[in-house]
RNA sequence: GUGGCUGUAGCUCAAUCGGUUAGAGCGCCGGACUGUGGCUCCGGAGGUUGAGGGUUCGAUCCCCUUCAGCCACCCCA
């Protein structure tokens, strides 16, 4: 036995590469019709691209090594440093908002589980340039007409939707010290997900003087917030009734836009990266037992801290593994097109240079062809035809070269009938134009 | 990186108490079938029982190590 794939790493056989092309054909034709440009970057880059924005602590989670000529690299764990760059090196003259997509094979060195391993393939898009919520909406349009464009509906998907701006503000109204609101974000994060939310919230208000467990408290509650009416009076209570107003005209466009079904409100959601400074969202299965489908938000500050254009952004990453399980779980496979439109049966051995003849007449048109590749019996031949599930076999005999006809047989009804080259081409012309 | 569970043919699984040559179905290849596919029947290839070591007269089975997969942590592209 030959080495094997490294753990992790994926082997696409055909079977499995045809989920992979329908899912690549989604993402690719909703950018396109949300009119978004295709860009793409380097696999390999400079560890500092990513240790500079997440710190060294990240390395860990890198595939990392020292090339040969000992430069520290990185295969890329994600793609917004890479398109931060990318964006910056031509800010000034790009038309603002800026809509890229960009479908990366990204890489992460950690212990494989089901729907996550060490590499996958990520639907990236982003909005660049542009504040206001409507932008937002639009980004998370996108990644729902995706669920979409591959039969999944509202039933199958939810879009779980806060915002940082409002949390922020009612956790420090609810006593929460500023120095402890990224580890209460964090604890906050995992609701749902962990049993002992209270203790992990009360252990991140380090700097809390009064009552823990009484703030610990009022986060949950926070956090359990599920519809506009307790945020309206949530915020109320803290006298900041306009903070909301961005991720309210966010529902609202996503209401317009009749994605109303998709759409849940969840406090909860903060997203574990610590760039996002606004709106955050999530895509989950509606059973919520894979992991996350999709996850993004508005990440005002990153351009400008990565030293490119100071530019507001909004946007999200879509990973194919979790999708794919999805689609498998959901029995929405791509029905298997005849890859083959004709097989040209040879009779006999002298039968062969018309045969090679005609499949390349064949080819020439556009239509899919495969003969044998030696002689064998006519049963032989039809029984890899059928295997190939073709829709006609083409048989060329001493017969029908005398007559200069071949036999068309519809290998579905199993009719045949005797017809000359230019009604065979015109047959099959029609059938398969347009492919 | 930590812990638990599991590794037998390409796939799904079997193999008595530790017993001698590790089986079956599906799939694959060939034949029955020298001008007609899907069905059927027959035959064949395919295994270092994940790998290495130990115990034993003898290990797929028991023990240790290691690798891989799954699950839970960690972390969340």
């Amino acid at each position: 036995m030959p080495a094997r794939a490294l753990p992790g790493f994926r082997e696409f056989y055909p079977e499995e590469i045809s989920l992979r092309n329908h899912i690549f054909a989604a993402w690719r034709n909703v950018a396109r019709r949300y009119g978004f440009e295709e860009y793409d970057g380097p696999p390999l880059e400079p560890l500092e691209l990513y240790t500079e924005k997440s710190g060294p602590e990240i390395v860990g989670q890198l595939y990392e090594f020292v090339d040969k000529g000992q430069r520290r690299v990185a295969l890329r764990p994600e793609m917004t440093p890479t398109l931060a760059r990318m964006v910056g090196a031509r800010a000034a003259s790009l038309k603002k908002p800026i809509r890229w997509y960009s479908i990366p094979q990204l890489f992460r060195y950690e212990r494989q589980q089901r729907g996550r391993l060490r590499e996958h393939f990520q639907l990236n898009m982003d909005i660049i340039g542009e504040p206001g919520p409507l932008a937002d909406a639009e980004i998370i349009g996108a990644a729902i007409d995706v669920q979409r464009a591959l039969g999944l509906g509202p039933e199958d998907v939810r879009v779980r939707i806060s915002d940082r701006r409002v949390l922020r503000c009612l956790l420090l109204g609810a006593g929460v010290p500023e120095e402890d609101l990224t580890a209460t974000f964090m604890a906050i994060d995992r609701v749902g997900r962990v049993q002992n939310v209270a203790e992990l919230i009360e252990k991140a208000l380090e700097h809390a003087p009064e009552d823990r467990t009484a703030i610990a408290k009022r986060v949950l509650e926070i956090a359990s917030i599920r519809d506009r009416g307790r945020l309206e009076k949530a915020l109320g209570d803290v006298g900041a009734g306009s903070v909301a107003e961005g991720l309210l005209d966010c529902l609202d466009a996503l209401r317009a836009m009749g994605f109303e079904e998709f759409v849940d409100l969840d406090l909860s959601i903060v997203r574990g990266l610590a760039y996002y400074t606004g709106i955050v969202f999530e895509l989950f299965d509606a059973q919520q037992s894979l992991r996350a489908i999709c996850g993004g938000g508005r990440y005002d500050g990153l351009l400008g801290a990565l030293g490119g254009a100071d530019l507001p952004a909004v946007g999200f990453g879509m990973g194919d593994v979790v999708l794919g399980e999805l689609i498998k779980e959901k029995n929405l496979l791509p029905s298997k097109r005849a890859a083959l439109d004709v097989f040209i049966v040879a009779v006999t051995g002298a039968d062969m240079p018309e045969v090679l003849a005609l499949a390349r007449e064949l080819r020439d048109a556009g239509i899919a062809v495969e003969y044998p590749l030696r002689l064998q019996s006519v049963a032989k031949q039809l029984k890899l035809a059928a295997a190939r599930e073709a829709r006609w076999a083409v048989m060329v005999g001493p017969d029908e070269r005398s007559e200069g006809k071949v036999l068309l047989r519809d290998l579905a009804s199993g009719s045949e009938e005797k017809v000359g080259r230019e009604a065979l081409l015109q047959r099959l012309g029609t059938v398969t134009a347009g492919k």
